[in-house]
DNA sequence: GTTATTCCTATCGGAATGCTAGGAATATAG
DNA sequence: CTATATTCCTAGCATTCCGATAGGAATAAC
């Protein structure tokens, strides 16, 4: 249960990667390589890290990908969101919307919970936590 | 991302159920109706916490469905992995499986770190809590 | 033996996931 | 100016998973 995607997982790894090679910029294709991910797969990835400004990117010959703030100050909420959008265990939890039971929804709360502790564990790591074992 | 399969919200809210109703013992499609679910799902869901050890069941007429314990010795991790399985964020995280990441794998402390995190939440409450508002 | 119920197994449509393909845009090197 | 290296954009596809449904067998009460 509550497996993530691979899509989130190829992501962080692909900015683990971006924060050991600090400073020169990596390629797609090197980073798929280095870290076993399909490399048209990981382009899209990366695409999506960018348009989220975490990463940064420079096209043509010599280009490639490289982080746009330091590690430490990358949140790992961010990177999540970033990737597979707002954690949100139950559909039910948006404003105003409600389920039908008729007592009154107990498990929202349990719920909720559950929501702020996830993203309090994501929101207290960054990247540089990541990386240092 | 991390939604909860609709499995898992409706075993919740039946366990909810049955325990509004203590004593007396409920029929699959009086739980299906009053909570909206879909009856002949819900019968399968009821049979796997009935195989957990989670609910009691009683065959032929004027059968139905208790729970096999107070509300407040029920933990609710019992109940997701009975419905779900064991919360595992990413399959590597089993031991002795490693990815082939080669300068070691430094995201898997991260991902064990988020899988405690959600079985402590789980673990802390009971079914008492969910359904004391 | 009739009725109410749990229990078992099989199936199915639709959505999401993980991945692939092809090529356009853009920058560098020579 | 051309060849090359790269990001970027869009479409499509196979497989798996999810939520739900169907039919009926077993069992217990009356
Ligand atoms: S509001 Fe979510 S189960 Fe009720
Ligand atoms: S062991 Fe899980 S990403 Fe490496």
């Amino acid at each position: 249960m509550f497996s993530v995607p691979t899509r989130t997982q190829y992501g962080i790894r692909a900015l683990v990667h971006l924060a050991m090679s600090e400073a020169r910029s990596s390629t797609s294709a090197e980073i798929a390589k280095a870290q076993s991910i399909s490399p048209k797969y990981l382009e899209g990835i990366l695409g999506q890290l960018k348009n989220s400004g975490l990463v940064l990117s420079e096209r043509g010959a010599h280009g490639g990908y490289r982080l746009a703030r330091e590690p430490e100050a990358i949140r790992m909420l961010e990177v999540v969101e970033a990737l597979e959008g707002e954690v949100k265990p139950v559909g039910c939890l948006e404003d105003s919307v409600h389920c039908d039971f008729d007592v009154g929804c107990l498990p929202r709360r349990f719920w909720s919970g559950l929501k702020e502790t996830i993203d309090e564990y994501f929101a207290s790591k960054t990247l540089k936590d990541v990386i240092e074992t």
